[in-house]
DNA sequence: GCTCCAAATGGAAACGTTTACAATTGAATT
DNA sequence: AATTCAATTGTAAACGTTTCCATTTGGAGC
């Protein structure tokens, strides 16, 4: 243990003001109960004795701590800005935003779920693969927990998500009306509801359009650019290659984007690329990305409104689903035989 | 409020288990002293009636939290690599470590040092520019807090960093060994003492070759993309413009180099840039970049273990200073004259 | 001058733990 | 059989707040 000599305490500023442990109490957090005269008193003897109240003590009489926790599966841009978009949020609402990160991790996401459970936080914000992650929360009571992003397949949290499937259709259906036929995806990881989504929304444009779907165009990746990079080394080397790849995020484009580029090949010319989430860098790659955009602010946002009429006991809407856009950039053109 | 039932507290579950409460905070936290079937009494009772131990009430009576909070300027990879090494070295502590951004901004830090002033973490570790930050630490004692990547000017602090000064010089001796003389600087966020530390080896390498410095190759930047661009459209505007560019950080060397290729140039044939801080990206880039490498991870298990020893109450060394490395990639080479 | 009331204050009980100390056992030592 | 001791348990006092309740005070209204 440390050797720090021990903190001042409430008991005594208010010897030290001259009067009693309630009424120094009043006068930091309800003011109003108090003359100015003590009101002054006490706030001398603070400034006197450097005081700083216990939070911790505080937070166990009011049996609540005021931060909530937001989980997400990596450190990364993409899930920074959902954190931000809760931060926002969370200020608003007079609470204090912490992240974690679950390294896609079960027993982490847990171990989060159950800060809460031991009122170390108020609420968790799961921006994670609920299902894939052997999240079991036990029986109830259900600690506040509101899902981001993804949804809860088991349906018994509530989720703030976007959709998608119809996502990913608007997305293919570019590529067919672009002209493209042999259109190949690279699904996201195995497990995750999302990639599931994603790639139904691949299928279902295809069927809709009346393409068949050639089973070797379809790559089970893991949302990593390495992904990508493997995927589209896989499909140059069909005889009949793809015209165009869809890929279920903005890494494995920018994978498949590089793959291409070691091949020799140029995108859009030889080959159009489709990313999903519409990341920073999609802007910035050259050729830039068209992408499907996530509004990760705005569900961050959301997902903290959520929780914070749950800590209210307000009564929540299960299943909030937020738009998608399509941003149209320079990956994307008309097949080579065109 | 919310109209969440009352938690299960450890009385009920002695009351269940037909010890007392003493008894069943020994079966949790001290199983050896307690019998075989107390403990197993007390773990029957804990398990029906769904007990979780409320860790506020703990951290009270302990007087710690076993809690460490992260502060970085921004959420972006590389911060995430010192915190990263932190959170290793935490869990071997048995710590727990949790990531804050301060955004920059002066009074944010402040609100973390706040929270362990008010026993809500036990300490804290700065990756942030604490010179700048207008971090007043007000009157002693003085926060467990260690700075990690920057140094405290005013020395008061402990930090881990790297020798900024010896790097930047050895980074500027690479491009002037090339044949380079004619090499311009593109300078950090001004009043950071990270970024004054690179300028002054920038010159010092200079004067030690007895080039001089031409005052128009100097640019204030502020560890942004942006200003990279801007400080190569400004070089590249000069009639005689340098051969090599020296850039505080790897963000402001890939501005560079996309303002390069905008304007038709290419590295290293037309132009050589040197990076800082070896980001994941320097690796990626089209040329990959050269560039200096800060051991991020090291540097927060570092400080990690300096601050576990502030907090055991050891005395620590001041100043601890990790090696960087030049990395050569393929952004350098000699100049075009040569 | 008396009552009544609001405002300001203090005393003390909570919040849910941990732990110092005391009390109770039963076995081992003399 | 008396003594000592370790092992196990219980009682109660903390930890630093907030807040309920009771008490004191000084006017205002009669």
């Amino acid at each position: 243990m440390s050797k720090r000599e021990r903190a001042v305490t409430l008991r005594e500023v208010a010897e030290a003001a001259g009067v009693s442990v309630a009424t120094a109490s009043r006068a930091c957090s309800k003011p109003q109960l108090v003359t100015p005269e003590t009101r002054e008193l006490v706030a001398a003897a603070i400034d006197r004795l450097g005081y700083r109240p216990n939070v911790i003590a505080q937070d166990l009489k009011r049996a609540s701590t005021g931060v909530v926790l937001v989980v997400v599966p990596s450190l990364s841009p993409y899930f920074l800005d959902i954190f931000r978009g809760v931060e926002a949020a969370a200020a608003e609402l007079g609470y204090t935003a912490l992240v974690g990160h679950s390294d896609r991790r079960g027993d982490r996401e847990v171990a989060f779920v159950d800060r809460v459970r031991s009122r170390r936080a108020d609420g968790v914000i799961l921006a994670t693969s609920v299902d894939s992650g052997g999240l079991h929360l036990g029986r109830p009571p259900m600690p506040p927990v509101v899902v981001a992003l993804d949804e809860c397949g088991a349906g018994y949290l509530p989720s703030v998500s976007v959709d998608h499937e119809a996502a990913a259709f608007a997305a293919t259906s570019h590529l067919l009306a672009l002209g493209h036929r042999r259109i190949a995806h690279i699904a996201g990881a195995a497990g995750s509801s999302m990639s599931e989504h994603r790639l139904q929304g691949f299928r279902r444009a295809l069927a809709a359009a009346g393409t068949p779907l050639d089973p070797e165009l379809l790559f089970q990746g893991d949302f990593t650019v390495e992904a990508g990079e493997r995927a589209m080394e896989r499909f140059l080397m069909i005889p009949h290659r793809p015209t165009a790849v869809f890929a279920a995020n903005d890494e494995m484009a920018l994978g498949a984007l590089r793959a291409c580029r070691r091949a020799g090949l140029k995108a859009p010319r030889d080959l159009s690329i489709v990313g999903f989430d519409d990341q920073r860098i999609a802007a910035l790659t050259e050729p830039s990305l068209t992408t499907v955009g996530v509004p990760t602010l705005a569900l961050g946002r959301q997902a903290m409104l959520q929780l914070g009429r749950i800590l209210a006991g307000e009564a929540v809407q299960q299943k909030l689903v937020l738009p998608t856009k399509l941003t149209l950039r320079a990956s994307t053109g008309p097949p080579p035989s065109a």
